[in-house]
RNA sequence: CCGCGCUUAGCUCAGCCUGGCAGAGCAGCCGACUGUAGAUCGGCUUGUCCCCCGUUCAAUUCGGGGAGUGCGGACCA
């Protein structure tokens, strides 16, 4: 693969990167880029646009690393309580390589990398602190705002959660930094202080942030607003078709974007086409090739919501069905994980 | 260690002073209008009023005790 298709790889369908220059000179060699996700909540069609990507990284021939983030999450105002930071990394390890898998690439290839197995060490400790020692309230909070869970009584946890997470980047010996746009804040921080204690910036990669199905950001607290990894197709299709989706309109419109940076993707690793089942009033069948000629379409109005609501439930679930069926074989991993959702 | 505040619907909170069938906004659900959804309009659901004891015909409300949570003060050899 030449040097031109791997940048293409890597930088499509991003949101930012930091910066391109330095991107492309790391391509001299093979860098390595990082993602962490912190064990929370469910994994959604989100997490599966960002670890979709994944697929890019390794057939661009980057070394892949994923930090399970288990004291993030924790340290998040305890979005997960510590008892169940072995069960729910357990969960998201599972459900990353069955993304990774349904993204057409080998999970094998991945590497996992749990947070405790190296954020507990006296070394990184004693970064922690020093940078700790130099870094203000205000700057921490504001490299968090995004990520962090805000509050009128922040806990340290959430003032430190930047600082672990910079620290994570020298860590894993990470080239690349790769995340949501929502984790600029916290790594243009690291970008700041890595050096001050004798690390390397990252380069950063980010990947836009989806709008969720009901319109405006996609929340984790709100069920509609994303269809989760084990939905079943009854969700799925129910979902979509609850979908905020105006006529003619790209903004905030969900279902668009899962099939641009989900779908498509997807479909071109595996040359298949986007095929929308059509009743012969409305104009028929029609296929298309790639994401373009469909918003095209969609934007002239020429392809009705309801049309494009049916076809995007069918190609999402069928996107999902091999992650829901390792978990139908291993349904522990959820019980253990969401005792209060599952038991 | 001391003082003060808060705890009521899924969420944010009002009500308590002056005891009398537990409320609002948002969210959710159902209809109408759209070849989708949203918006709009109409309708609807939701409660251990933190716990225990006491006073009272009657306690979310008053008194006592406790728990959780938050803030402040004191201590600073």
């Amino acid at each position: 693969m030449d040097r031109e298709e791997r940048y293409r790889l890597v930088a499509r369908n991003t949101a930012e990167i930091v910066t391109e220059e330095e991107l492309d000179s790391l391509l001299d060699r093979d860098p390595t880029i990082y993602i962490g996700y912190a064990p929370t909540g469910e994994m959604h069609i989100g997490h599966f646009t960002t670890i979709r990507k994944l697929a890019d990284f390794l057939q661009a021939g980057l070394d892949v690393k994923v930090l399970i983030a288990d004291l993030h999450a924790h340290l998040d105002d305890e979005k997960s309580p510590f008892d169940l930071l072995d069960a729910r990394s357990a969960y998201y390890r599972e459900a990353i390589e069955g993304m990774v898998a349904a993204a057409g690439a080998d999970p094998k290839q991945v590497e996992f990398v749990p947070g405790r197995e190296f954020e507990l060490s006296s070394e990184y400790s004693l970064d922690l602190l020093r940078m700790a020692a130099d870094t203000t309230v205000a700057r921490t909070r504001r490299a968090g705002s995004e990520v962090v869970r805000q509050s009128e009584n922040p806990t340290l946890g959430g003032l430190l959660y930047p600082l672990l997470q910079s620290l994570d980047v020298a860590a894993l010996e990470a080239d690349i930094a790769y995340g949501g746009i929502d984790q600029r804040g916290i790594y243009m921080l690291s970008r700041e202080v890595l050096p001050e204690h004798g690390y390397d910036a990252p380069v950063c990669l980010f990947a836009p942030l989806l709008s969720g199905l009901t319109g405006g950001k996609m929340s984790a607290s709100e069920a509609g607003s994303s269809i989760t990894i084990t939905d079943d197709s009854e969700a799925v299709k129910q979902k979509v078709a609850d979908a905020y989706c105006p006529q003619g309109e790209v903004e905030d419109n969900g279902v668009l974007e899962y099939l641009e940076y989900l779908i498509f993707p997807i479909l071109d690793e595996r040359k298949d086409p986007f095929v929308i089942e059509r009743p012969e009033e409305y104009g028929g069948n029609v296929t298309y090739e790639g994401y373009a000629a469909l918003e095209a379409d969609f934007v002239s109005k020429g392809l009705h919501p309801q049309d494009l609501k049916t076809a995007a439930a069918t190609y999402i679930d069928e996107a999902i069905a091999p992650i829901r069926d390792r978990f139908a074989d291993r349904p522990n991993l959820l019980i253990e994980a969401y005792p209060e959702t599952y038991d």
